[in-house]
DNA sequence: CCCTGATTCGC
DNA sequence: GCGAATCAGG
């Protein structure tokens, strides 16, 4: 298998979507996830929470070395590149999602921030079980945002047309002449509208226990 | 064991 | 550029 252009551009996707390399590698078939991850880093679209990563820079200027005998360590930044939504916005429940009125301007909130465990596959913020906090802010509006995306939407979303205000969930798949993005706006905070995030944060089971219906944000895989 | 992503290196 | 082999943490 190569990678075309389609191949490439769902990888991408995914990957920033928050996908595994393996589930990368299985939807698109023909490729191993070492393949995926391999491709992932000649495209530059590493960064994300490896599992073996930790480095700490620490001033011990005396023996460090632990095993010399391997490869250097390479120098990694510890700059996280990715940008993580914002720290605000605890929950992502699809319950009651006030939408701020107008402004601009995310996190208006001076609501308490929720303890921070993690950083998921998708950027987005984990907490652990025990952290779960039944006090969020409060958000009270009387508004809930509308559970049907505009009646209309006359022009689709592009990729051009994204921004931080609008919901980046694709619609269709990649490639397709109708693809586009959602385009609603979004859930203060995260990068997809209150229906999306509630599909795009669901927890995730373990790969032995994946059922395909529910959630896959890019239009479902297809069927080959 | 399983999983994960990162890295190396022969092709 | 590609990806299997390998590494290393969870």
């Amino acid at each position: 298998m190569s990678w075309t252009d389609e191949r490439i551009e769902k990888l991408t996707k995914m990957w920033e979507g928050g996908a595994t390399a393996s589930q990368i590698a299985d939807e698109l078939g023909g490729v191993s996830r070492n393949a995926v991850i391999g491709k992932a880093h000649r495209l530059g679209l590493k960064a994300r929470p490896s599992p073996v990563k930790p480095n700490d820079k620490d001033s011990a200027p005396a023996a460090p070395a632990a095993k010399p005998a391997k490869a250097e360590a390479a120098p990694r930044a510890a700059a996280p590149p990715r940008p993580a939504p914002a720290p605000a916005a605890p929950r992502p429940a699809a319950t009651a999602a006030p939408a701020a009125p107008t402004t601009s301007t995310a996190a208006p909130s001076g609501a308490p921030q929720p303890r921070i465990v993690s950083v998921g596959p998708g950027g987005f913020l984990r907490q652990g079980p025990g952290d779960q906090q039944a006090p969020i802010p409060p958000a009270p509006p009387r508004r809930l945002v509308p559970a049907k995306p505009s009646p209309d939407i006359a022009e689709k979303t592009s990729l051009l047309d994204l921004n931080d205000r609008i919901c980046r969930w694709p619609m269709g798949h990649p490639g397709e002449p109708d693809f586009h993005f959602c385009g609603e706006a979004v859930n203060p905070g995260f990068p997809y509208c209150v229906e999306h995030c509630g599909r795009a944060y669901q927890a995730q089971l373990p790969r032995g226990h994946r059922r395909p219906p529910p959630p896959l944000p890019f239009g479902g895989p297809r069927v080959r």
